[in-house]
DNA sequence: CTCAGTGTTCAGTG
DNA sequence: TCACTGAACACTGA
């Protein structure tokens, strides 16, 4: 699931189906990787407290409380929130292969019950992902380590050149780093880079100004064309690198090949042709 | 059976 | 100390 679009979906998700209800049931999984905090402390934080909103950083989510401490979530590789379809049928079987439509969604990790019958299910089969209480999340780490919010709070094109010109490492790495922009993962850094032209094996700091200019608007277009589009992946538009960029040895729209390179530690796909 | 994957962290290096 | 790199983590599906 989890790049920032994909958590601001399930952020939506979440106030959607919590924001101003009190939370009358906790279930939680004997899962202590997953769990950071015990399913003891977790109830204790959580049961019988009214939830005021969702927030988000990055790929961190989190639900503000009408006490602390608050519960903060991260998806990890696979993990994701879920909430009974509506007027939908409840299966109870949750077992085989769209466990995301059964419900509880199998590997489920922790579970609500809201006071007018809503239910979250936040669940996470390769068991990447955590869930924690903090009191103040945006201050305390994970969350208080991150950098700028890649969309809510991308930086003016001059400070975010002089963040870019501070590092050495290739600029697909940079992108990758949460401490420069919170958010973006690996399929935004390379359509990012795609869609600003530029060859992710650059070192950050030898990007000129313009190249600056064109990688900042590049990461807004995409993160807000992503999060209208509700991460629905479908709905991307079609000429974004997206769609293709694990058809091996294939091309772009244009009909430029594609290259997958190992960059910041992982797969890059890129266009050689077209980025520069 | 092996490998890679929408991620983060930590040990090791220079 | 800092920036950076690569392996480890855990599990599923190709």
């Amino acid at each position: 699931m989890p790049e920032l679009p994909e958590v601001e979906a399930a952020r939506l998700i979440a106030a959607r189906v919590a924001a101003g209800r009190r939370i009358t049931a906790v279930w939680c999984a004997g899962d202590p990787i997953v769990l950071e905090a015990s399913p003891a402390s977790l109830r204790r934080a959580l049961l019988g407290r009214r939830v005021r909103r969702a927030g988000r950083h990055g790929k961190h989510l989190w639900l503000e409380l009408d006490r602390r401490p608050w519960l903060v979530v991260h998806f990890g590789m696979s993990g994701g929130l879920y909430a009974p379809k509506r007027g939908g049928v409840r299966l109870r079987v949750s077992g085989s292969r769209d466990w995301r439509a059964a419900w509880p969604p199998r590997f489920t990790k922790l579970r609500l019950t809201l006071d007018d019958g809503g239910e979250l299910a936040f669940a996470d089969p390769r068991r990447l992902g955590r869930i924690r209480l903090r009191h103040d999340p945006r201050r305390e780490p994970p969350i208080g380590d991150l950098g700028f919010d890649a969309l809510r709070e991308l930086p003016p094109p001059r400070r975010f050149f002089e963040l870019l010109r501070a590092r050495a490492a290739p600029v697909k790495a940079v992108l990758l780093d949460q401490a420069f922009a919170a958010g973006v993962g690996n399929w935004v850094a390379d359509e990012v880079l795609y869609q600003a032209r530029i060859d992710p094996r650059r070192p950050a700091r030898s990007l000129s100004p313009a190249e600056g200019r064109a990688l900042r608007s590049a990461m807004r277009s995409v993160l807000v064309t992503a999060v209208a589009a509700g991460a629905d992946s479908d709905r991307y538009p079609r000429t974004w690198l997206f769609h293709r960029r694990w058809e091996r040895g294939t091309a772009t729209t244009g009909g430029e090949p594609i290259r997958h390179d190992t960059i910041g530690g992982r797969t890059t796909a890129w266009v050689p042709a077209v980025q520069r």
